[in-house]
DNA sequence: CGTGGGTTTGAATGATTTCAACGATTGTGG
DNA sequence: CCACAATCGTTGAAATCATTCAAACCCACG
């Protein structure tokens, strides 16, 4: 199924007018964009490491990730993405996949093609530098991850991940700030954390036990004291409130 | 000393060239972008955590680095930058700086009003695209560094982060790539690496002790045997390449 | 009702940090 | 140019944190 000018891309255009004020021309650039709705299985990939790839996705329902293997059989997610992410920019851009894109939940993507991406950026400066900063603002969740799995011990990289997940479910709109669902095993938190997936459990069991947070089922998180936990987690939300406020 | 039409910006055109053909009207207006060139001595600031940015830096020579610092007084490096570089402009786009930029040696460096730099990615589209193609690039090492201090035993890592300098030094026509004086201390590898000091230490005499490497004084290396060195390290140049070569 | 993925637990092992001390090198002011 | 201070590098031993391995458990699903 394709859609040429369409609705799909609507919350794009909202998201992109927060980072870079857009005019009506540019909005119904975005929207004229060619795309592709999909939908794809939990686990599936929509990119492999090392493919070939020409089109970014918007993802417009679910839950997906970004992560590489390395020699050992391991595994690091790099990234997790929700509603309302582009995602996949940098590898389309760049030619060959450097990591792969898989889907944590049943997804629905809109595929786009990034030469008419490319095209966007140059015809409408505008979105150019909307997308731009977008990408900026990305580097800025990179860069909180390093620091994430360089300098923290095991519990607080996971309660900062955990914070992390908060703040964006909310802005995203995907339920409340305090009690959510996991959408990340425990084995995948490891994946992210740079821990095995063992430790994660007794690190989680260990915020439970610091009466941070409380679960019912595996995936069900109800966060009981949001100011210590964020403390514990050294998390500071800033830098993920940029994605929603932009400046300069 | 203020420069208004200059060529202190020329190694700026020719590497946003790279990322994205541009034309003679384009190559004028980076070189017209207003700049004033500073000299910082090693160790120096050139923007702090948490200060309001207003501009960019272009490296003129010298190392610099971008870092975190942690609650337990820790510190994480996210990046390292040399001759060439176009430092900052994620801080200085997004508001406030969520890391410092901070040198290793003494610098030379270009400052740039970011909202000039804004202005000519509007103005000029072409000069835009690179702009953001370099982000993009800047985002793939990030991601490179997330794996290896997330999945890689400390050998590997501090391996990985030897071969990244060689090519990139390489690359920036710095020294031979076999051959080079590390810009960093050991402490500092070590909060590059997410590693302590004391252990990178230990770690180089294993590399040596492999044959991978040799030292003379504390900061020359010599690589002895680079793909054996490589395949320790799990390396894989493709990540740097994209800096000198625009696609898509 | 059985199967399989994900979670939970314990015990042993291993990697990295910590602490503490000493050695080497570099840069600076006298 | 020397002497001293400061920084950086090196080493050992003990402690800590996280992994590994192995087994049991739990629940959702066919």
């Amino acid at each position: 199924m394709i859609f040429d000018s369409n609705w799909v891309l609507e919350p794009l255009v909202r998201k992109l007018d927060l980072r870079n004020r857009l005019l009506t021309v540019d909005k119904d650039a975005i929207l004229g964009l060619p795309s592709v709705v999909k939908s794809i299985r939990r686990n599936d990939f929509v990119v492999k490491e090392g493919e070939k790839v020409s089109q970014a996705c918007f993802l417009m329902s679910g839950f997906a990730m970004r992560n590489r293997l390395v020699v050992n059989g391991r595994r690091q997610i790099l990234a997790i993405h929700m509603k309302g992410d582009l995602v996949d920019l940098q590898n389309s851009f760049l030619g060959v996949a450097d990591h792969s894109v898989q889907t944590l939940t049943d997804c629905e993507v809109a595929v786009i093609p990034a030469a008419a991406i490319k095209k966007l950026a140059f015809d409408f400066p505008r979105v150019g530098l909307a997308l731009w900063i977008d990408t900026l603002i990305d580097g800025a969740i990179f860069r909180e991850w390093i620091v994430n799995v360089g300098r923290r011990d095991a519990v607080t990289r996971i309660a900062h991940l955990l914070c992390e997940l908060s703040v964006r479910l909310e802005l995203a709109g995907l339920g409340e700030a305090l009690r959510y669902e996991l959408p990340l095993s425990q084995e995948q938190i490891g994946d992210a954390t740079g821990l095995t997936s063992v430790h994660v459990n007794r690190m989680l069991k260990e915020l439970v036990a610091e009466a941070l947070i409380s679960r019912n089922g595996s995936r069900s998180l109800v966060i009981d004291d949001w100011q210590r936990l964020a403390k514990r987690a050294e998390f500071d939300r800033n830098y993920l409130d940029l994605r929603t406020r932009a400046n300069a």
